[in-house]
DNA sequence: CTTTGTGCAAATTCTTTGCACCAAA
DNA sequence: TTTGGTGCAAAGAATTTGCACAAAG
């Protein structure tokens, strides 16, 4: 379990600067491992924080993925997600509920960039498709 | 150069009936490989089409995926984008241009599926993020 | 003070829905 | 004449923008 004073400590290493709102944010990502959308993040901390516009949200993760403390993952056809873990892992997204899970034991190899002659590439995104436990049963 | 010929056939492969508007939207997906988002196939299409419907053009390509003459792709923040070649392989996105291209010489290990107990994983897609020739020298 | 951050409301963009009309078998 | 396809207009959802107020240094 983070604290508060992770997450300040956190987005002070990417100098960003902690106010209230943008340290919850970050707390919530950093103890929820579930590539939330903006409406998720803005829904789990409003009651709380009663006075928390969306914008607010919108403005601080644009903020934390300008500054590469996120990763913002196009996974979804409706919403963007937001990933805290910005290490090498894949993803996997059900067809059915939509979950988006982790897949971290993959090989090196499917990470590596390729040499391209035409493009200068500088990451990867690798998304898996198909049905989760629950969903598979039905 | 595809005709109207050919994407009349290709539907049938698919057991969709080839409507006027159903071929007309396969016809620019055969002879355009660019990865267009429903407003660049709509635009297209009207100036011959003029009583062409956007909400046509959805149900067409929600049609041509659900029959699997096509992939719709999840590479664009705002729009969806839609690919005729159903084969393996994968995309690059250029952060700076947003345009879409096809990247084919990658080994087959790529593309290989996982074997997970929790998910049955039945698709992968892989996208390549940097900068293209044009915008790499800006 | 001056700069930066926050939050409301309105605007914009993409997509979906409901329904009437048209076309094909 | 019944089924399926098309297209308009309206609704809906996600995101962005403009602007005023609040907070921090």
């Amino acid at each position: 379990m983070y604290t508060t004073h992770d997450s300040h400590n956190y987005l002070k290493q990417y100098s960003i600067k902690p106010s209230v709102q943008r340290t919850a944010v970050m707390d919530y990502l950093m103890n929820n491992r579930t590539h939330p959308t903006i409406d998720e993040i803005y829904l789990a901390l409003v009651p709380n924080m009663p006075t928390l516009s969306k914008t607010t949200v919108y403005n601080t993760l644009d903020l934390f993925v300008e500054k590469g403390a996120v990763r913002s993952l196009i996974l979804d056809e409706k919403n963007s997600r937001y990933d805290i873990d910005i290490s090498a892992h894949a993803h996997f997204i059900c067809r059915s509920c939509g979950k988006v899970h982790d897949i971290f034991n993959l090989e090196a190899s499917k990470f590596q960039l390729p040499i391209n002659s035409k493009f200068s590439i500088d990451a990867v995104e690798i998304s898996y498709m198909g049905f989760c436990e629950e969903c598979k049963q039905n």
